[in-house]
RNA sequence: GCUCCCUUCGUCUAGCGGUCUAGGACGCCGCCCUCUCAAGGCGGAAACAUGGGUUCGAGUCCCGUAGGGAGCGCCA
């Protein structure tokens, strides 16, 4: 049997974290074993779903490449699908009226607490003789009495329900509308669902759904329960650890194909492998392998793993993302150098595309001035004549290159009898503005023939200018 | 309260009875490389929650305890 699976979310906030890791695991489990995998937008609470919520999920889904191999189901679209479902078990008697009062309920509920068991419904109407006029009722299903259930979890192991512990939950409302457990069920039937992947705080519900499945006469689905997400502190994974909206991390600059690593690592892993493509996650992902108990998010190393990917990813894929990035910072991608060079240069010094776009300011427009740590320490009265010899040096240079530019600022080091050091430091910070950046042969090359040379000019006339304010103090 | 789940370095994890003086990764510290910053290499500190069993032998199996989590809606 071709394995199916789906991601149901309802569209109620923005795509989560924990959120992409169950439909990551949905998909790459129906990817891995050549099946399909389906998003359902489980809409029924029209009070809190948005469609402003469908499309963040739509466009979360979209950034990652995780894709529907069918058109999206949409739960309200299946009112009536659900209407026939109630009809026919009502007529079989798998499910009953209940003309229970709220009132009543809060009584029951009460009243098992006082006994040490769990809040439910008592079963007071099953035998269908309570007909109340004055009540619109609620339909719920006959859950068994006795026996239990057993699910062998594919995640968890084997978990044992009793159905002693199960209560008639209500499957439509009293103004005739359905409930979760059972749209779950009939979506997951209908839809042919094999292999039911979610948060494990559906745990609690996979007996009941199950009971539901029988009754309908259809086999239930395997299912897979996912521990949860936590943040860095071990709590609840919240706005307070940092972006929970994974649409956030593409505004940081993190690649898609960085955060679906990340995510698949966090509660699965395959041996000491860290670093996988796309095409890896899918081969090698399996449930089997999934841990059994709930995750830390950790900022630190997603990022690490964004810079692995960072410098793997070929650089035609990196610059249109660079070019927007450095759009956004205000700066004109056409001012410098080619972006294949720039991202060649940063992309083992920078763990996001916004940093990367950050340290290639010095590359596309002027900056305004000298760090002042960088200058006070590398644009010092003897760093003149060095500044003056590499002027010349690099004005003999015939091709703009690399391995030219090095050359020549070896030469003058070893001309003047200096160490590399003291000599390319000043360099740097003369065309760069810092103290740090790629090597110094690439770093000309970035900034420009031009730019390098008026620059050098700029940092020789600033070091005599603080020469004069110095002889100024020193008199006055 | 009741039901269910979870527990290896700070974090992600390997481990599926002996190969564990517990391996890898992030982070941290040190060294190397070196024109700076990175990247990379090498090394270091750092964990089996706890008590009982079972067994020749337990991180690995069973039970209890503690701690954490989820669920118990006419929400999903």
């Amino acid at each position: 049997m071709k394995v199916r699976t789906r991601f149901a979310p309802s569209p109620t906030g923005y795509l989560h974290i924990g959120s992409v890791r169950t439909a990551l695991y949905a998909w790459l489990y129906a990817r891995h074993h050549g099946g399909e995998y389906i998003l359902r937008i489980e809409d029924t609470d029209r009070e809190r779903s948005t469609q402003a919520a469908v499309d963040a999920i739509l466009d979360g889904l979209a950034w990652l490449g995780i894709d529907s191999d069918e058109p999206p189901v949409y739960q309200t679209q299946r009112f009536p699908r659900y209407a026939e479902v109630i009809e026919r078990m009502l007529a079989e008697g798998t499910a009953y009226r209940c003309y229970c009062t709220k009132e009543e309920i809060e009584a029951m509920r009460a009243a098992a607490q006082a006994h040490g068991e769990k809040p439910r419904y008592d079963g007071r109407c099953r035998a269908g003789d309570r007909y109340r006029p004055d009540v619109p009722p609620v339909v719920r299903f006959k859950n068994p009495l006795d026996g239990e259930v057993v699910v062998d979890d594919l995640v968890k192991g084997r978990i044992v329900f009793a159905n002693a512990e199960l209560d008639d939950l209500v499957i439509a409302r009293s103004d005739g509308t359905p409930t979760y457990n059972f749209t779950v069920v009939v979506d997951d039937a209908d839809m042919r669902i094999t292999h039911v992947i979610r948060g494990d705080d559906h745990v609690n519900n996979t007996p009941r759904q199950i009971n539901i499945f029988r009754a309908l006469g259809e086999t239930p689905p395997a299912y897979a329960h996912l521990p949860m997400i936590h943040g860095p502190d071990g709590t609840k994974l919240s706005k307070r650890h940092g972006a929970v909206n994974v649409l956030e991390y593409r505004e940081m600059g993190f690649l898609p194909q960085a955060m679906l690593n990340y995510i698949a690592r966090l509660g699965w892993s395959y041996g000491d492998q860290e670093i996988f493509t796309i095409d890896e996650l899918i081969r090698y992902f399996d449930l089997d392998r999934v841990s059994r108990s709930a995750a830390s998010f950790d900022p630190m190393k997603l990022l690490w793993v964004n810079q692995q990917h960072l410098m793997r990813t070929p650089v035609e894929q990196i610059a249109p993302l660079l070019e927007e990035q450095l759009r956004r910072q205000g700066l004109d991608p056409r001012n410098g150098p080619p972006l294949e060079l720039t991202i060649e240069a940063l992309r083992e010094r920078s763990q996001t595309i916004v940093e990367m776009a950050e340290r290639a300011h010095c590359y596309y427009e002027e900056f305004e001035a000298f760090d002042e740590k960088a200058a006070r320490t590398h644009l010092t009265a003897a760093a003149r004549d060095v500044l003056v010899a590499l002027k010349e040096a690099l004005a003999k240079v015939g091709e703009w290159s690399e391995n030219a530019i090095e050359e020549a600022v070896k030469g003058v080091a070893e001309g003047l009898g200096l160490k590399l050091g003291k000599v390319a430091q000043p360099l740097r910070v003369a065309v760069t503005g810092q103290a740090a950046s790629p090597g110094i042969g690439v770093t000309l090359v970035l900034v420009g023939r031009e730019r390098a040379v008026e620059r050098i000019e700029r940092a020789i006339r600033y070091i005599e200018q603080q020469e004069v304010k110095a002889g100024g103090e020193g008199r006055g």
